[in-house]
RNA sequence: CGCGGGGUGGAGCAGCCCGGUAGCUCGCAAGGCUCAUAACCUUGAGGUCACAGGUUCAAAUCCUGUCCCCGCAA
């Protein structure tokens, strides 16, 4: 028998969730999602991911500042849900509407928990260099991202894998996790298991000003960073004066002084070892693989980028 | 009206300021060289210069409007 459930949702990451949720033939009375915000070229009024999908749907849409107050306790309680999935909301969810419905509010989260709780888990895995990650389904409780995992899948973050990769990933096997979560739910068979006291990590959000390139660091900390940045916001630096984000990078032999560039394949020497740039992207350009980006603009051995 | 870059043969770009017969690096096709090749040489095909108006003897180039793509920002 189908739940009837609140879906609170915002980017394209808790999409493929809202879908497979509609899929499987559970009723969502209502998606709560971050309100449209002046963004984009022109500043114009944009509804998030969540919102057109659930428009797609018909499913009644709201957009409240805060979910504080006993108003909005009320009006969500009005939805008479089973259960709320939450999936990159935006928003922290106080405790009286935690224990608002029957069967509790369940996360979708990126991470292999308790590492990276927070708001940025794929982009910080990569970052770090993580050789794996997971999608886990947890019940939530008041801390952030602390609650019993009650489902969990690993998943191998690959050498030259960008956060675009890992995310398209993630979300599609997290929507089948959340799925089977809420199949075992209904049945009253879902196992919660608390998260492990150690390995607690803070994944904070991405601070612009940390996404330029720093070619002093050794390659391996330039790839990841490049790779945990990809394709958004992507790590840059300037090529001939030009913003230029490096999308995909990969090892690449040789040594020289940090932000040289090696040869005419656009191999850029770190403090020990060196990259590839494989795909890039300029200023106001659409993203181009490197041998088509050096045909127009050819770039020099011995080039210094900053 | 937040700031800015861009739309030129299949790809990436130059040319635009200072209008006058469309260029570069590749790709593609044919031929040559070669044991052979992604290498090298020669030749060739392929373009309504985003779209619509305007100015002009003449517009990729100047003016006006529209559509589309993208960076910053949020």
């Amino acid at each position: 028998m189908p739940l009837r459930l609140v879906f609170m949702g915002t980017p394209d990451f808790a999409v493929p969730t809202l879908v497979e949720l509609v899929g499987r033939g559970h009723e969502v009375a209502a998606v709560y999602t971050r309100a449209p915000k002046p963004a984009g070229r022109g500043m114009e009024m944009q509804p998030t991911p969540v919102e057109r999908e659930a428009r797609r749907f018909g499913i009644p849409v709201l957009t409240p500042k805060t979910l504080r107050g006993p108003e909005a306790e009320a009006r969500f309680r009005a939805h008479g849900a089973d259960a709320a999935v939450v999936v990159a909301y935006g928003l922290i969810l106080p405790k009286p509407l935690l224990e608002a419905t029957r069967l509790g509010c369940f996360n979708l989260h990126a991470s292999a928990l308790p590492r990276w709780r927070g708001a940025a888990p794929i982009n910080r895995a990569i970052m770090a260099g993580d050789a794996a990650t997971a999608a886990m389904v947890m019940r939530m409780e008041e801390g952030l991202d602390t609650g019993p995992v009650a489902m969990a899948e690993r998943v191998a973050i690959g050498p030259d894998m960008t956060a675009g990769d890992l995310h398209d990933e993630l979300a599609h096997l997290g929507a089948d996790l959340m799925a089977r979560a809420l199949a075992a739910l209904e049945k009253d068979a879902l196992v919660l298991t608390p998260q492990a006291a150690e390995g607690v990590t803070y994944a904070a959000k991405i601070d612009k000003a940390e996404t330029r390139i720093d070619w002093t660091k050794p390659w391996q900390e330039v790839h990841d960073h490049c790779r945990g940045l990809s394709p958004f916001p992507g790590a840059w630096c300037e090529i001939g004066g030009v913003r230029t984000k490096m999308l995909r990078t990969t090892r690449a032999e040789g040594s020289g002084a940090p932000g040289t560039v090696l040869d005419d394949k656009l191999t850029v020497a770190c403090r020990e070892g060196a990259v590839r740039i494989i795909q890039l992207q300029r200023a106001g350009k659409q993203a181009m693989r490197v041998d088509e980006f050096l045909r127009g603009t050819p770039i020099a051995a011995g080039t210094v980028l900053r």
